[in-house]
DNA sequence: CAATTTCTGATTTACGTACCTCAGAAATTG
DNA sequence: CAATTTCTGAGGTACGTAAATCAGAAATTG
């Protein structure tokens, strides 16, 4: 039978009343009775029933998602998990509200991140891009002590609690290693196609596969990175030109958005087979992969990633730490061999 | 605010007595009452509060892992994850317990099975072999009113609620894709080593992959599967005897455990450069992927898929479906680039 | 229609924690 | 030492649900 705040108070030899105070940190208890609470906290091995005390309670945990809006695919799949778990906000005792913001506008983030009241959020999920200003609008936001945890794209400088998102580096160095063996030592160019290096998992996953071709593939050659703003005309039209510009590319990663441009691009290039990796499992990525366009797709599992913030943040509210395996969000690689 | 079971009472027209018993399924309502009450637990959005509940019940939840013993660095992996569960068991309301067994014995497996009574075990997690003593035994431990849940191995033919674990037809075609594009048309023949055909995530992987190199790599030509029983002694021999037997061989999927085996019959043949895929990132398979031995290891997350099994478990106990997506196991890729 | 049997209502206690009040003890101050 | 101020104890209510009892109402049976 685990201990209860009964025994604890018959432990210390004190009363229930001073545990309370204790264990909820409210004034009026000396340093030394407080030691004494503490040290039979520890030796019964006394966890406080998180159930019972959000009974007691009556806790809910207001959430605030900030997700750029526009047509990006993966953004409005990830926007609809957010909605998924909305539904059960009744059982996982949460009040989410979700704020779209224009893509690509710190100030727009800023404007939300500032309008927010620590009484209306105790954690705020965000989609950041990476510029001082949003760094410093979060470091306001934790001042005022509400928990912030950045979501698909990270903000490493600021004090947002966690990261929930692929390792961006690690996922680049994926990229480069699934390019340069699938060119088997065979000599070429690379054409990397990103969003905006505004984006630090895009900077990231830009440096990581640079990273690998230079210490492994040498052969290969990186041409780019060309920023598309993720918008998929922008897209079809850098690929379009740099494939007419330059007979050497063999290769396409394509770690941004706007896929839907990249494989018009390559329909009209039936000429030449080039290896292909791109990021987010969409209709139009598993598409492509079926067909062959595309050798492999790189994915982050967004409904994993909105689940993992909410409960980070939940976590954070109540003063624990979260299981760290649990919250590792793993970088899937999807052929069209395994695709789900 | 979030209707209470008075809040039911009220709108049903009856009392708190008669909604507690149609909530519970207690006998001594009459169908026209239930009817009523559950109409306006429908009409409300009523959700039983579980931590309410829970705590009113006192409910904890009574579960038993069977595992394989032996020196397997994936099992003892995995039996870490159990005890790591373990050790949260106060705060997540269970009380676990882990049972070894001789690996690859379905005797000692059924015989555990046919052990539990259902007063000691609301869930039983195992990891099964796939033979009809086994699927009876389940069957017979399902009729008795427990949960069953099968881990990493698959017992299709069985009344278990739930596999924990990878899809290994899909493992086993992604292991091919992978190697088929690392060959890249170059023609030659694959080993492929699995553990035992007992098992049905082996035959799985096995079957998978010869379907992917059959319809969209005709130029590999598959050697075996020789079967090893995971022990690495037997991989050794039969690895170095394939290689010295057969100059053809370019590349092996090892689909079982006994990788270290694997990897000793490797370092003897420096001459020849192979593609090789394993299975499970383990101390020696990550050694290997950085030394370039390997090209690549898939890898199931058994931390996720003890948790997971934790979570169907405890939910099917209370009646409830869990959330089908994040219960999905994924199939990891690890190449020496994004290696965690 | 009386005698059952079957349902239903009213009420109570419990789970473990949070939070409140109020009286009184202990320590500190002048 | 008296007058404060600070600390502690005792006791209560509440959260939403489970589970039990017992009396009485309704339906069913002979």
């Amino acid at each position: 039978m685990r201990p209860t705040v009964y025994d604890i108070a018959a432990e210390a030899g004190v009363s229930l009343a001073t545990v309370d105070r204790v264990l909820n940190a409210r004034p009026g208890v000396r340093q030394k009775t407080v030691d004494k609470v503490e040290a039979a906290v520890h030796r019964l091995g006394y966890v406080r029933d998180v159930s019972a005390a959000n009974l007691a309670k009556r806790r809910i945990y207001p959430l605030v998602f900030i997700v750029p809006g526009g047509p990006n695919s993966f953004m409005r799949g990830l926007e609809a998990e957010i909605r998924a778990a909305m539904q059960r906000s009744a059982a996982e005792r949460t009040s989410i509200r979700i704020e779209t913001v224009p893509p690509f506008d710190p100030a727009a983030i800023v404007s939300v991140l500032d309008s927010l009241d620590p009484a209306e959020a105790t954690g705020v999920a965000l989609v950041a891009t990476d510029t001082p200003e949003v760094t410093s609008a979060v470091d306001r936001l934790v001042e005022k002590g509400v928990h912030v945890a950045t979501l698909v794209s990270d903000l490493p400088g600021s004090q947002r609690i966690h990261f929930c998102g692929i390792d961006n580096l690690a996922a680049g160095r994926t990229a480069g290693g699934l390019i340069g063996r699938f060119r088997g030592d065979r000599a070429g160019k690379v054409l990397v196609v990103a969003g905006s290096m505004k984006l630090s998992d895009h900077m990231d996953r830009a440096s990581g596969f640079a990273e690998v071709l230079r210490a492994e593939f040498p052969e290969l050659e990186i041409v780019g990175p060309v920023e598309t703003n993720d918008d998929a005309d922008a897209v079809r039209q850098a690929v379009t030109a740099a494939l007419a510009a330059d007979a050497g590319i063999t290769a396409i990663y394509s770690l941004g958005a706007g896929t839907r441009g990249l494989i018009e691009a390559l329909a009209g290039h039936v000429s030449r087979k080039l290896t292909v990796v791109a990021h987010e499992v969409t209709e139009h990525s598993r598409q492509a992969l079926a067909d062959g366009l595309f050798d492999a797709v790189i994915n982050q599992d967004c409904g994993h990633e909105v689940r993992s913030a909410i409960r980070v943040l939940k976590a954070r509210s109540d003063g624990l730490m979260p299981i760290s395996a649990q919250e590792r969000i793993r970088i899937d690689i999807f052929l069209k061999d395994n695709l789900p």
